[in-house]
DNA sequence: CTGAAAGCGCTTACAG
DNA sequence: CTGAAAGCGCTTACAG
C-alpha cells in the first residue's frame, strides 16, 4: 500500500475480482456483492468485514461486468459537433456536462457522426450495441431530425436546445436559455442608462439559426414595447472582419445607434474594433453587449457585457430531464447578464 | 424495414443477440461469432447463411458482454481540461482525436479530475473499474505525474504534450509539435521579408509554461543565429487587453519592432488591436503572427497569419503510439505555418 | 468446418 | 441474514 492510489491488481497484474474479496472475507460472492448493492440486507459484522476485504484488496467491481448483469451501460452518449471551434460555448458546456454525468456516478462517451439525417445511423450503431443509455443532445438545428428518431424508438435522451417546432410539439425533453428574454432584458438596461437607438447585430443567413432568431426576436420586440426604432445589420461571416463591417454600416447611417447588441462575443469584439478605429470610445460613445461571456469577454479592454449560459445549471437539468422517463417537457433557464465596461448597465 | 436506420430490436423492445441470429440461420451461436470475428475460419456458405441473418435482424454485439469475454472495454479514457475554454485548441484536438479514435474501432470515454497529483485518485477508479483499456494525455505540464505513474503501473498511455525532462527521460510515448521549430521559421520568413527588428511577446510566467517557453526558445535562437536584437514583453493575463498593453511597452521603445512573434492567437489579436489604435496597418507597417490557427486567425481584418497545429497528424500519431506497448518514444510535429495579411509570408 | 463447454465478473431472485 | 443457482451475451480454446 503506497497511500491510495494504488489499484486493484494482484502481483501478476490480474484485477482483483469480486471472488477475492470473498475468499478473503471469508464469504460468498453474493454476499460481497450485498454489501455493495443493498448493504442493509447484510448484517452490520459481516458488512464490516467485507468492507475491510474490501478496503485491503482495493478492490472496485469491473463496470464491464455489472453492466452485463444490470443491463445498463452506464454510460451517456453526446455527439460532438461538426465544427469544432465555431462555438465558444462547446468547451464549458462539455466540461459542465461531463461533471454533471459523473455526479450520477454514470460515465460520458463521445462520439462523432455525419451532419443530419445521415449521423442517424451512429445512433443506432451505439444503441444496437447497447453502448451507451441514453444520449444527451446539443448543437440543435431547426427541424433537427434526432428528436424524433429517439422518440419514436423510446431512447431515453434530454435536448439542450430548441428544435423550434411549434410550441409543445418538440419530441422529448429539453433545456435551452432564454436568448429571447435576455436580450430583451439588455434592451431595457440599454434604455433605463439613456439609449434610445439600440441596434442589433447578428449573422447572415446561412448560418446556426435558432437561436440567433431567438435573440433578434427578443431585442426587436422590446424595441417596439418601448417603442424604439428597429435598426440591424448582419455580418457575412461569424467573424469580427465581418461584425466591424456590418458595424461599419450601422454607424454611418444618419441617425446612427448608441448602443449595438451583438447576437454572440466574437461579433461584439468586432463592433468593438470598429468603434475604436472610429476613435469612439466604448461604454461611453457607443455600448456594446455580446452573448456567451466567453474567453473573448474578459480579453478586450475593459471586459465586455454579455449573458452568460449557466452551464452547470444547463448540464444539471439535462441530467435531470434524462432520468425523467418518456414524456415532452421543456426547460427555459435565464442566461445572467454580466455587466463590464463596453456597456455599464446597473443591474 | 425502413430502411437502414431502425435498430435491432424486436417488437417487445428488447436488442437482438447472437442466439437468435443462430436460430434463424440455424447454426450455433459459436459459429456466428466466428463469422464476426474470424470469418476466414468458416465455410463460405454458411458465411452467406449467417450474414444474412445478422443483416436481416440488424444485429450488432454488445459491447458490454464482448468487453467482458475479451477483457478490452474498446474504451480510451481522456481527461478534459479543468479550465474550460482557455485554450483555443482544445476543441478542434478533442474532435480530431475522436475522429482517431473511432477509426480503430474504439471509443472514447471523457472524464473530469482535479489537478496535479490529487488527480491520479481518479485515473486508478477507472482503472480499477476496468472502465478503459488507456488513457490519452494532454494538457500536459511541467513535471507532469501522470506519466510516471501510469507507466510504473504497466497501463497504456499516449501523450500529446511533454512533460520537459531532460531529453529522453520522459516515461512513455509522446507526440508534440515543435512550437520552436516553428517559431524559428517565422522569424527567419520575416527577416527574409526585410525585418531586422523581431520581437516576441508571450505570456508573464505564472500561465502554461513548458510550451510558451518552447516556443521562445525558437524565436530567440534564430534571432541570435541571425544577429537581431532580442526585444521580448510578456501579457499579464491570457487577453487581447493584456496583450495590447505588452505590445505597447514594444512599440514606444527608442527602436520599435517591425515585426511581433506572438505566442498564441488570443494574444496576436490583442497586438493587432493595438497596432490598429495606434494608426499603424498590421501587415504593412507591423507585421503579426500568432499561434494555433484558432477561430481568432480568420476573424480578424484580412486574417491572422498563425501556426496551424496538425490536430489530425497528432491525433493519428497518439493512437499509434496507444498500440506501440511499453517504452519511451517520442514524435515532434511541424506545426504549418499559415500565411495571411498580416504577415504576409512568402512560404 | 462446426458445435458443446467453459468462462469473462458481476447481479438478481430465491431457497434455506 | 447468507449462499447455491442461474443468467447477462459474448469469445475462446478444444473436441469432433
Amino acid at each position: 500500500m503506497t497511500g491510495g492510489l494504488e489499484w486493484a491488481v494482484t502481483t501478476d497484474g490480474q484485477a482483483v475480482t469480486l471472488r477475492q474479496v470473498a475468499a478473503q472475507a471469508g464469504v460468498s460472492r453474493q454476499t460481497v456483492s450485498n454489501v455493495l448493492n443493498a448493504p442493509e440486507r447484510v448484517d452490520p459484522a459481516t458488512r464490516l468485514k467485507v468492507r475491510a476485504a474490501i478496503e485491503s484488496l482495493g478492490y472496485q467491481p469491473s463496470r464491464t461486468a455489472r453492466s452485463l448483469a444490470t443491463r445498463q451501460a452506464g454510460l451517456i452518449g453526446y455527439c460532438l459537433a461538426r465544427h469544432p471551434g465555431r462555438s465558444l460555448f462547446t468547451d464549458p458546456f462539455l466540461h459542465a456536462l461531463t461533471e454533471a454525468i459523473e455526479a450520477t456516478g454514470r460515465r460520458l462517451l463521445v462520439f462523432t457522426a455525419p451532419e443530419g439525417a445521415e449521423g442517424l445511423a451512429t445512433y443506432a450503431d451505439l444503441i444496437a450495441q447497447r453502448a451507451v443509455d441514453a444520449f444527451i443532445l446539443s448543437d440543435t438545428v431547426d427541424g433537427d431530425p434526432r428528436h424524433g428518431w429517439l422518440a419514436s424508438r423510446g431512447v431515453p435522451f434530454a435536448s439542450f436546445g430548441r428544435t423550434w417546432p411549434e410550441q409543445g410539439e418538440q419530441p422529448g425533453r429539453w433545456v435551452d436559455v432564454d436568448g429571447a428574454g435576455a436580450c430583451a432584458e439588455l434592451v431595457r438596461g440599454l434604455h433605463s442608462a439613456g439609449h434610445d437607438r439600440i441596434a442589433f447585430l447578428g449573422w447572415r443567413d446561412p448560418v446556426p439559426v435558432g437561436a440567433a432568431k431567438d435573440r433578434q426576436r427578443g431585442w426587436r420586440d422590446e424595441c417596439r414595447r418601448l417603442g424604439l426604432p428597429e435598426q440591424a445589420a448582419y455580418a457575412d461571416s461569424d467573424s469580427m472582419e465581418g461584425a466591424a463591417h456590418a458595424a461599419a454600416t450601422l454607424l454611418d447611417a444618419a441617425q446612427p445607434p448608441t448602443a449595438i447588441v451583438a447576437a454572440g462575443d466574437l461579433l461584439a469584439v468586432g463592433v468593438i474594433s470598429e468603434v475604436r478605429r472610429r476613435e469612439l470610445r466604448p461604454g461611453h460613445d457607443i455600448w456594446v453587449t455580446g452573448f456567451d461571456d466567453s474567453l473573448l469577454a474578459t480579453s478586450v479592454e475593459g471586459g465586455l457585457t454579455t449573458v452568460r449560459q449557466p452551464a452547470a445549471e444547463i448540464t444539471a437539468t439535462l441530467v435531470r430531464l434524462l432520468d425523467a422517463g418518456p414524456g415532452r417537457s421543456g426547460v427555459l433557464l435565464d442566461g445572467r447578464i454580466v455587466s463590464r465596461s463596453s456597456a455599464p448597465l446597473d443591474l
